[in-house]
RNA sequence: CGCGGGAUGGAGCAGAUGGUAGCUCGUCGGGCUCAUAACCCGAAGGUCACAGGUUCGAGUCCUGUUCCCGCUACCA
């Protein structure tokens, strides 16, 4: 059912250039994109593999005002950042571009006037709120106000909280910007919208059945269920047009008349950036890219998280569709998330382990992270990292099989034959089943690779050290030395013969070290092809002297990195606090005394804690209140645990009416200090204070 | 609520098209000592979330339930 291709076209997710890159982004998209890459090129495949910075979008711009520089400086430092971690990681992009070159400018440019001219979009205008004092459109959740249906006074601009209507941010009375806390003002503006609805029926067919202008496109059985589902899942919802355009000065302007002020969505021209890129590449190399992209014969594969599926399988489909011309991804194998010692990665609360600076503090451990990385990558599930078992898979896989294995045939040869390989004579049984098993294992990472699984493919090829250690287990050759070192030849030649394997079967996934071992047996890099052949060393050739090819990680480095993540958090909130600049709610309308006393506050304890499930936010706390013991729901999930929690003495406004929240009662409210971050404290007596001593 | 994904030995995970439940780590026992206390062999350990159903036969298909994750909401 797959189809001959004879060339190969692989993305992998443009970076936003708003932040530095982690583990999480490694594991789910580039890693495994170049594994696939690298692979296909020892397969002598013609392949590029492009990608490059995302530098458009409001998130950079807003971030820029925030910190009183320009745009162009926060996505020229990250840019500067993300590529060189890149390249000193290992990732072998043919190009690592960027979206702010003319050339991407052109050709998204181009694509929008394209199918502009085309009819293929509508314009419309409608009304939308403006910030004067930011001169800004706003977004709806950047919007906040009086709900329309039951009066909440801070209903945000999509939904109401409180009655749980949905909004439109033009429904609320009394709008306020949250960017400036501003008075919006509605104003006309107008924008083009991609009509999805109108492409449903294809896509239906493309994502479900594979087929695409009446023909087989590609094998849907080879796509992973959660992108298929969630394909299906938009689809059968409904595909509504979407804007594509947006009123902002940062991005690429829409090449029309009278449409200034205006830029294309970030999310319109970002994949066009693949394309841009492979154009920029196309020029430098003497290639013509629109080989890499018109042409039938070529396997388009596009590397994502899971949170790109739906710009990757519909929205960028369709864009290349209305076109004309171009091919269609053949698969987009998106994986699932990463987290990290069992919490989800969050740039936020900087719970990351950021690729530079595993870079800087693991120099030339590189392939331990890949190592790590590619046998844990989340292919059908989310999947967790952390540093015991980063530890325990470099120790007891890299070093102990692994490095071991490589380390043994080499001082085993050193010792008895003068570091060249010796003469291979006869075969014994033990030696055609090692033969028989290594070329076997060839066939078994091509497959597994073909169907994007990568972690099973290095299984496959760590399989081929495993074997090696079992092969010497078994001949005893520093046994045998004394009384047949004829017999000691052959063994290690054969353990030899194993070793330059290892560096073909391990080229794609530890490019770092498969070049070491060669170094250690002197030979250039070989064809895929070479795989299972006990040739690729000839009888007298000599080896260089070995080194150790991994060491062991140390418990103290592991504690250490450890320490520096729960460290981190810290030091990011307390960072967030000074470099924020702090606003102050303003202040409020004078309260009368008698209106202060209505309220009942009272110095409580905390004497039950459990996190509501269906809820990260809330916390449903039992309460000793000096009256009773009430129920009281606290939204500090986030913030404490219930463990530490429990105990505590706070202060608790017991006669407010009480509230239902995620179907329980809440009794009461817990006081708490609150920053302009965020940040939440609790308020407790100086000293203790009996349960039910009153505030005032 | 809804949508998508998931639930498999102590841990982490594999298990297209239904036919004796596998891998890595850990544990226990043994072997070996060439090798970075590494390597090799063997063993224990699983009601495949739960309940029904289809089938000669289900981890694998269908229905329902529970729980987990993401989107969403909750933040008195």
């Amino acid at each position: 059912m797959s189809k001959k291709y004879n060339r190969y076209t692989v993305t992998a997710a443009l970076p936003y250039a708003n932040g530095p890159l982690h583990i999480g982004h490694i594991a789910g998209a580039y890693l495994p994109a170049d594994i696939y890459v690298r692979f296909q090129k020892l397969l002598g495949k013609d392949v590029v593999f492009v990608c490059g910075s995302d530098e458009h979008g409001a998130a950079i711009t807003l971030r820029a005002k925030k910190e009183g520089i320009n745009p162009q400086d926060i996505v020229d430092k990250y840019h500067e950042i993300n590529k060189q971690a890149f390249q000193d990681f290992g990732i072998q992009f043919d190009i690592y571009d960027r979206t702010s070159n003319p050339m991407h400018k052109e050709t998204a440019q181009e694509f929008f006037k394209q199918i502009h001219d085309k009819g293929a979009f509508f314009q419309e205008t409608r009304e939308q709120l403006y910030d004067p004092k930011a001169n800004e459109f706003l977004a709806d959740r950047y919007v906040t106000g009086e709900c329309p249906n039951c009066g909440n006074a801070n209903a945000d601009g999509d939904q109401c909280e409180k009655c749980g209507s949905s909004l439109n941010a033009t429904d609320l009375k009394n709008p306020k910007s949250s960017l400036s806390g501003e008075t919006p003002v509605l104003k006309d503006t107008s924008h083009w919208y991609l009509p999805l609805g109108d492409h449903e029926e294809w896509l239906r067919e493309w994502i479900e059945k594979g087929t695409y202008e009446g023909s087989q496109h590609h094998n849907p059985a080879e796509w992973k269920n959660q992108v298929i589902g969630q394909c299906k899942s938009w689809i059968d919802g409904g595909l509504g047009p979407r804007a594509i355009t947006r009123d902002l000065d940062w991005g690429v302007k829409v090449p029309l008349q009278g449409a200034d002020g205006k830029v294309l969505y970030v999310w319109f021209d970002a994949p066009i950036g693949y394309i841009s890129a492979t154009k920029t590449w196309a020029e430098a190399n003497g290639k013509d890219w629109e080989a890499y992209w018109k042409s039938d014969d070529t396997k388009l594969v596009h590397f994502i998280g899971k949170d790109n599926i739906v710009f990757h399988c519909i929205i960028f489909p369709v864009i290349l569709k209305l076109m004309g011309g171009y091919v269609l991804p053949d698969n987009v194998p998106a994986n699932e998330f990463l987290n990290l010692e069992g919490d989800k990665l969050s740039t936020r609360r900087n719970w990351a382990v950021w690729l530079h600076e595993y870079l800087e503090e693991f120099p030339g451990k590189q392939d331990e992270l890949r190592y790590v990385l590619a046998s844990i990558a989340p292919e059908s599930k989310d999947s967790e990292f952390t540093w015991k078992d980063y530890q325990a898979r470099v120790n007891n896989e890299l070093v102990g099989i692994l490095g071991n294995f490589v380390n043994r045939a080499l001082v085993l040869t050193n010792k008895n034959f003068e570091g060249t390989v010796p003469k291979r004579g006869e075969l014994y049984d033990l030696d055609k089943q090692v033969i028989a098993e290594i070329d076997a294992i060839q066939a078994r990472i091509e497959k597994n690779v073909e169907v994007y699984r990568f972690r099973e493919a290095l299984a496959e090829a760590m399989n081929l050290a495993r074997a090696g250690n079992k092969y010497l287990a078994e001949t005893e050759p520093w046994k045998l030395v004394k009384t047949d070192p004829e017999r000691v030849g052959t063994i290690l030649n054969l353990a030899l013969q194993i070793t330059a394997n290892l560096t073909i079967a391990l080229e794609a996934f530890l490019p770092h070290s498969a070049e070491k071992i060669r170094g250690f047996v002197n030979i250039e890099k070989l064809e895929w092809s070479k795989l299972g052949s006990i040739e690729l060393l000839p009888e007298g050739h000599a080896l260089s002297k070995p080194s150790l090819l991994f060491s062991k990680i140390e418990d103290q480095v592991i504690e250490a990195q450890i320490e520096k993540l729960k460290s981190n958090t810290q030091n990011t909130k307390v960072e967030a606090e000074e470099n924020q600049e702090v606003t102050i709610e303003p202040a409020k309308d004078i309260c009368t005394f008698d209106d202060f006393m209505k309220m009942d506050i009272r110095v409580g304890t905390i004497l039950e804690a459990e996190k509501l499930k269906k809820s990260n936010k809330l916390l449903k706390l039992l309460v000793d209140t000096g009256l009773d013991q009430r129920t009281i729901l606290s939204g500090i999930a986030k913030h404490y645990s219930p463990e530490e929690v429990i105990g505590k003495q706070v202060t608790v406004l017991t006669n407010l009416a009480p509230r239902k929240m995620m179907g329980i009662e809440s009794e009461g409210m817990i006081l708490m200090g609150e920053d302009s971050t965020g940040k939440l404290a609790f308020v407790t007596p100086e000293n203790v204070i009996s349960n039910g001593g009153v505030v005032r």
